[in-house]
DNA sequence: CGGATATCAGTGAAACTGATATCG
DNA sequence: CCGATATCAGTTACACTGATATCC
């Protein structure tokens, strides 16, 4: 409903082409690339891409529930279970039953779960480092701090 | 290798704290969550999150190889051959040999193909549009543009 | 009972490795 | 023969829907 005839119109107040402005196309595509790169780092510690997140969401001392880990990753909660069910498996994280809501899993960092993550904050940071020569850093990392609080916001709306 | 031991290293040059300045996991949460939003839209299209990339990457009057595709959507050609199989199933794409060099294998858009690019296309607008408050725009779009490009050059010579 | 939480079963597609065939 | 290209077979993990059990 857009521009399918009309060559510019959404985008015509900014004076910029639709398609240099896209912000969609070019974040997936980065997100791709940052995770392929990331794929061959963590194929060394034997862990695969989306794991990392998990783990690094989680806090060594603390505890998160499962609906919270869902809501921090964009997936549904039967995802985080089967995740959580590879995670435990390989010895990194435990269940344990919350003691105030019975209904609730909290998920706890294992002691090898907690040296993971320091690998896994090395391995992020090795990529970081890869990105460290785009231009106006600061700005760009404040604004998509800021697309971040939005778009999840969004999404947990949606569903 | 990073910071094993020592607190702050490598980002305390430019006075920020890692966390605060880490642009990994924003993009790969922002990316996440456009995809999942996606996903919802493109299920009512019949399609799934990842073949977009692929048909969106395609030119309706032109031919691209695979090789080609698998490095525009940084994934193996194997990947790609699949992704093929299942949007041919569906319709959208062609198969052509190379007249120029038979172990290519071209990849082309039919009639449907190209209205359901019309399609996907209005669907990246709508979601774009969710993202259209973001602070300082413009120059997101141009760092993001760096990015993209630096990048896929680097994965390209990984692998 | 209604809403929230987590798990389970089953499905589809992503993405990889490694092997194979073919062609330049 | 070597390197590039694409496909195929097989595997693992992602992510979803829908159903179920449990608990507030």
């Amino acid at each position: 409903m857009v521009n399918s005839k009309m060559p510019t119109e959404a985008v015509a107040t900014n004076g910029m082409d639709a398609a240099e402005a896209a912000l969609v196309p070019k974040l997936l595509s980065i997100a791709k690339s940052i995770r392929a790169m990331m794929g061959l780092r963590l194929a060394d510690l034997g862990m695969h891409a989306g794991q990392d997140e998990l783990l690094l969401a989680l806090v060594p001392e603390g505890t998160v529930s499962g609906s919270r880990l869902a809501d921090t990753l964009a997936v549904r909660p039967s995802t985080v279970s089967k995740m959580l069910d590879r995670l435990v498996t390989a010895g990194l994280v435990e269940r344990a039953e919350d003691p105030r809501d019975a209904r609730r899993t909290v998920v706890r960092l294992t002691s090898s779960g907690v040296d993971m993550q320091g690998r896994l904050r090395e391995v992020w940071q090795e990529v970081e480092n890869e990105l460290q020569d785009v231009p106006d850093r600061s700005v760009v990392t404040h604004s998509l701090q800021e697309l971040q609080r939005v778009l999840s916001a969004k999404l947990r709306r949606l569903r």
